[in-house]
DNA sequence: TTAATAATAGGAACTATTACTAATTTACTC
DNA sequence: GAGTAAATTAGTAATAGTTCCTATTATTAA
């Protein structure tokens, strides 16, 4: 996987600064439609993609909510998102850690919040023996 | 919406059985061929259209990670989910709280932890207001 | 029992995403 | 810098998951 500093071509370098230049989570569609306006020829699988890679590549996030589809956050700091079940509109939470009640989080940002979605991603045991083998 | 008193459908009835009686978080797939054994005629629009309502009326849940179509768990009580990036699979995580420190849920379930998700579903603001105007 | 309502099976349609392919760009070597 | 290999692209076709549509069947209420 290449590193942080390695040259990206023209068009992954556009989608990457696309995504870091907002605050909107913005779809694949989203950030097709803003590259278009700077390289009208760019196609939708280049952009899928390089949005692909760069969540590979640890550069950018993906996040997914049922229902929807999956949006993309450049920034990589640690923080979380609270959605609108009525609007679908998708905001950051910062300056909580994940062990601040639910009460906080609702008083910070006056959503009424009914769920909340916590989701551990890792390898499991046997995969991890797995690798090690090969 | 119907309450959880209201007769259902046969259909409707063995969709919610069969996602209650696994712990494998099946997929709509998965239930659709298992509720084939017992209904051979059922269609998977119906199943579809059922593991939705069932959803929206709160006695089942969806759970969505990226890359993988949607899984679901017919346990409500509070949980939850740890996948493994290697090989898919979706366990629960129980008798910790959201509190509990990654390492901590490590030490439990012998995964590598790479990617913690936490997201809050809530009402905005502007909708709160919408909903008390109409 | 009839009329209204809800739900169904089956299949078509849709949306988001990925795969394919020929052409183009970039990187690498002499 | 020319030649060659590797990576990336645009454009399009294909796919997977899911939803929608329609005619038919089941359920409920009067």
């Amino acid at each position: 996987m290449e590193g942080h500093n390695t040259k990206l071509s023209k068009q992954r370098e556009l989608v990457l600064q696309i995504v870091r230049s907002t605050k909107m989570h913005p779809t694949a569609e989203d950030v097709y439609y803003k590259a278009k306006k700077t390289m009208p020829r760019i196609s939708m699988g280049t952009v899928y993609r390089n949005l692909r890679l760069l969540s590979k590549m640890g550069r950018i996030k993906e996040i997914n909510f049922p229902d929807s589809p999956t949006r993309f956050d450049g920034d990589m700091r640690d923080h979380y998102h609270i959605r609108c079940s009525e609007c679908g509109r998708i905001e950051d939470i910062s300056h909580f850690s994940p062990r601040a009640a639910v009460d906080e989080i609702e008083k910070l940002t006056m959503y009424q919040i009914h769920t909340v979605h916590i989701k551990y991603e890792g390898i499991c045991p046997e995969c991890q023996k797995k690798s090690k083998i090969s």
